[in-house]
DNA sequence: CTGTCGTACTAAAACGTGTTAGCTTGCCAT
DNA sequence: ATGGCAAGCTAACACGTTTTAGTACGACAG
């Protein structure tokens, strides 16, 4: 059924190393052209397949990438992940793909798994879930020496390379936005702490208040606290206090979506009452007209693979950081524009 | 520096085979229980990791599915390749990736790395542009005894087992609830006739139709014509003409979403004046409040798994079709419902 | 005839594991 | 003593490649 190369040697009158030599274009010893031909022949004719099995078993050589990630579900994520295998793809590498269902536990099955198939090399998605057991995680790759990049989260940039957009300068820029359309109080709904991503937003947004000398107020900011109660409830309620915000910025654009039809049920007036800008400019932010930040997911997954692929051809660099710039896109949510279309579909 | 099963043998003196018995729980040959513990002891202090490269060649088998796609980038695709990889995890099989980059030669390239990596099965998520050469993929699967799945077209379920979404059902339960409101003159917004759920979704338009004893008329269904022109031009021209219809069908949540400008502008309200109803609810099908036709990719890419894993365990089943249910999400899009909030966007 | 050299090819080892036939040892019955 | 048997373990092969040392052979010079 299968074939193997010592049928095609026999089928071309050969030895196996000889096929051997034939199929991966060895020149460094000689060959006659006839010889060639008629290996090459033989091979077509029985539909040889090289087994990359035996080959990377004798190598030692796989290339292959591990790549882990929380879970397809999410489209940023999503995302990553087509820019890990599109640069994977460009560079010969193939890739093992594996979830940690945002459970420590299974993680830890997973990278087990994909260090006995031995990967060369592993490019995690940070998630908050299995944020905490990463630094275990670390020295167990460490001790393998397979080395490994981080995306989304540069917590642990002192033992590993980390693959992050620069999120302070985003949130930076989205705050800035705002102040220069005249806002003083603008509130920000965070993601919590436990993700450098999470507190390097708040710091972008502090920097920005900063900058233009308005006063930090810790009652603007929201934590994650939605985590308890759905976000429409907890805007809700905050929204409802005395002398409330004349913008906000969310590090989420998903948690703006969920809330406007609160704004529209208080009567809130978008941008006029309150001026918005989300974060991650998923693509539905385009069709509800929201300013929000983009990432640029598939660079991150591109920039990831290609610095995984430089420790693995030299693995004594320092591990470093790298921040994808972010780019702020202004739409309706967060301006008052001259026409009343805006612009979410490509202009005439 | 890598551990082998020699390495651990040596260290519990004990042979190699002994080792692979013990790793393996094989209990069909008498250890005593001292030398297992010897054996176990040995291995977790030398941090032994067995190699799945040398099992996999050995054994012949790699409990490696391959799972081909477009591109991650879609959120359709990347929540069947999610459905997929979870329920391969679930019956501990491996999945390595590969795009298809919507491109042939790609594609070719691709599948022949996934047979030399020896994967025993191969799930396939059809994409217009490689369904041409479908058929002659399936021929090279077939001579190397590789089965596979296709999900999200039919048209080959003669020779390859097909998983997909009952589109035909869909399609007439969207048209039947908005004859139900009281329409009779509904569009239809195909998408073309190169898929098998684009003839299906018209089909069961027309269904719906017949049953309700309308006519149907060509000129209210508009095809993929949209692909030489933005959605937004092509949607304005089809409105402009006499007798428009009162109702829109769309074969993608997306079509709509980007039109909602124009509806707005040409003062089309809806849903009093154009009811609409799309396909797949994406997530932003939510937020902007359109009634649509949820597919469950999830679920596509679970079924296609156990398929897949089924016809590998007995390969001589004849090859099947699996259609999985769709489900009407009604919202403010198609019915005008008690709370005013039918606007789609922060309208002024 | 012998030695040297280049060309064309191959034999054999290696990669790390799983399987199985067979070996050793001790024990018990004859 | 001898045979039989079970328990406990191992030797050796196999999987399909790649690599390298080495062989065979002809040509050609001395």
């Amino acid at each position: 059924m299968k074939v193997c190369s010592r049928d095609v040697a026999r089928a071309a009158g050969v030895s196996p190393a000889t096929v051997s030599l034939v199929m991966n274009g060895r020149t460094h010893i000689a060959l006659s052209e006839s010889t060639r031909a008629r290996v090459r022949d033989a091979a077509e004719r029985l539909g040889y397949r090289p087994n990359q099995v035996a080959r990377n078993l004798l190598t030692g050589r796989t290339r292959t990438l591990g790549l882990l990630l929380p879970s397809l579900a999410s489209s940023f994520v999503a995302r990553i992940a087509d820019g890990v295998q599109r640069e994977a793809g460009d560079r010969d590498q193939h890739v093992l793909l594996a979830h940690t269902r945002r459970d420590p536990a299974f993680e830890q099955r997973q990278i087990e798994m994909l260090l006995q198939h031995q990967v060369e090399g592993l490019v995690i998605v940070a998630s908050e879930e299995t944020l905490p057991s990463l630094e275990s995680r670390l020295d167990v790759l460490e001790q393998a020496g397979v080395p490994c990049v981080v995306i989304d989260d540069h917590t642990h940039v002192d033992r590993v390379d980390c693959v992050v957009s620069d999120d302070r300068q985003g949130a930076e820029a989205a705050v800035a936005h705002l102040i220069h359309a005249g806002h003083r109080r603008i509130a920000h709904w965070g993601a919590g702490d436990a993700t450098s991503s999470a507190r390097d937003r708040l710091g972008g947004y502090r920097t920005a208040l900063r900058r233009a000398r308005i006063p930090f107020s810790a009652s603007l900011v929201l934590g994650d606290s939605f985590r308890s109660a759905p976000a429409p409830e907890v805007v809700r309620q905050w929204l409802a206090r005395r002398n409330p915000p004349t913008a906000l910025f969310a590090a989420n654009d998903r948690h703006l979506a969920e809330c406007l039809p609160v704004f529209r049920d208080l009567r809130i007036r978008i941008p006029e009452d309150l001026a918005l800008v989300g974060y991650a400019n998923y693509d539905f932010a385009a069709y509800l007209d929201l300013t929000s930040v983009d990432q640029d997911p598939t660079a991150l997954g591109k920039a990831a693979t290609r610095r995984l692929l430089d420790r693995i051809a030299s693995p004594r660099m320092k591990p470093s950081r790298m921040d994808l710039p972010t780019r702020l896109v202004v739409r309706g949510s967060s301006t008052v524009v001259p026409i009343p279309v805006p612009a979410p579909c490509p202009a005439p």
